[in-house]
DNA sequence: TTACCATGTCAACGATTGTTGATTTTTCAC
DNA sequence: GTGAAAAATCAACAATCGTTGACATGGTAA
C-alpha cells in the first residue's frame, strides 16, 4: 500500500489520539497496538518508533491528558463537592470531560501490572495531592482519597459494571447523589 | 514425572482454590492457567478437562464463592451501613472476609471483555438485588447501587491503587469512614 | 492377575501479542 | 534533477496464551 503523507508531528498526534480513545474504552491489556495503529491509519511499527514501547505510549497518554491547573484554586473547599460532582457528569464543558476521561483511563487499567505503577504515581501526584492541598484540617489526604473513592466507585458502577439504575439515571440526579456523597467524604464531621 | 494421587474431587477443589487465590490478586487477563495449575500442583490440561475453559473456570469461582443468604435478613435497613462497613474491613469473621474477597474478584476483572458479562450478571443477581430488597422507598435500586459504589470505590483506592493514606489507616478508622459514606448512600435524604 | 476406565501427564497446535530489522517511499536541500 | 535523510511500510521474530489430542499411569472390579 502506498505510504501516507509524511508528517511526523501529525501522525504522532494521531497515534496519541487513537490510543487515548482506546484506553478510555478498554483496559491496557485489552488494547492492541494494531487496533491503535489501525484507528490512526498507520502501521504498527510506527508506534514503536515514536513511543518506544506500549508502556511508554500509555505513559504519554496520561501525561498528555493532564493539566497542572485543573483544580481551579479559586474554588473554596466548600464548593469542592459540587465542583467534583459536576466533573463526573459534565458533558458540555470540554475541559472537565477530558479530565474525567483521564480518570477513567486510570480506573480501567488500574489492575494491569504494566500500567499499574504508572497510574498509581500519576494519581498521587496529579489528582490526590492537588485536592488534599485545598482541604483544611489534619487528615486532608485521607479525605482527598475518600473523595476519589466516590468518583471511582460511581464510575465503576456506571461505566464498567454498567449497572442500569445508575446508567439510566438522568445526569442531574446522578450529580445530586454524587454531591451528597462527596460532601460526606470531604467534610470529615461525625455528626452522627 | 509420576502422576499425583488420583482423586478427582480433591484436585478439582485444589484447582478451584488456586484459581480463586489468583483471581483475588490479579485480573482475569493477567492470570495464566499455567500459574493456577502450578499452584494446585497439577498439569494445565486438567483445567480444561474439569472446567472446559478459562471463562467457565472463572464462572465457577464466582458461583462457588456466593452464598444466597449472605445478607442476614434480620438486619434492618437501619443497621445496614454498619453491616456493610464491617464487611469491608473485617478480618476475623471468615464468612464476611470470603464475601468481601468475592466482590474484590469482580472488581479486579470487571474491565475484561471475557469476564465482564459474567461479573455484571453475578453482581446484579447476587449483590445488588438482595440489598435493594432490604431497602424501603422507591429508589431502592439506585441507593443499593450507590452503596456498592462506596464499597468498590474504597476498595479501588485501598487495594488496587494502593493509596497510602487509606492503606495505612487502621481498620477502625476505615470502617468509620465507610459507615459514614454508606449512611449517606443508603439514606437518600436531602437534609442539606 | 487382568482388563478397563478414570485420572493425570506430555507435547504440540494455532492464534495473538509486542517488538525489531530491512526495505520502500516521500520530502527537501543543493 | 539528484542524493540523502526522514517517514512509513512490510515481514518476521520470539514469547505467551488457551486449548486439544495422544499417551501413560493409577485404581478397581471381575
Amino acid at each position: 500500500m502506498s505510504p501516507r503523507v509524511k508528517n511526523a508531528a501529525a501522525t504522532r498526534e494521531a497515534i496519541l489520539a487513537s490510543a487515548r480513545s482506546r484506553f478510555i474504552e478498554e483496559s491496557y491489556d485489552n488494547v492492541g497496538l494494531r487496533e491503535i495503529a489501525g484507528d490512526a491509519g498507520v502501521d504498527v511499527a510506527l508506534i514503536g518508533r515514536y513511543f518506544g514501547s506500549k508502556e511508554e505510549l500509555f505513559k504519554e497518554v496520561l501525561r498528555a491528558g493532564k493539566k497542572p491547573d485543573w483544580l481551579d484554586p479559586s474554588v473554596g473547599h466548600r464548593e469542592l463537592p459540587a465542583y467534583l460532582a459536576s466533573l463526573a457528569v459534565e458533558e458540555d464543558c470540554a475541559d472537565r470531560k477530558k479530565h474525567a476521561e483521564g480518570l477513567l483511563i486510570m480506573l480501567r487499567s488500574a489492575s494491569s501490572p504494566k500500567a499499574g505503577e504508572v497510574i498509581r504515581q500519576a494519581l498521587r501526584e496529579d489528582v490526590l495531592e492537588p485536592i488534599a492541598k485545598l482541604l483544611p484540617g489534619a487528615d486532608a489526604e485521607v479525605r482527598s482519597s475518600l473523595a476519589l473513592s466516590i468518583f471511582f466507585g460511581t464510575n465503576v458502577m456506571r461505566t464498567i459494571m454498567a449497572v442500569e439504575p445508575l446508567c439510566q439515571c438522568d445526569s442531574g440526579s446522578v450529580r445530586g447523589h454524587m454531591q451528597r456523597l462527596l460532601e460526606a467524604a470531604l467534610t470529615g464531621d461525625r455528626t452522627a
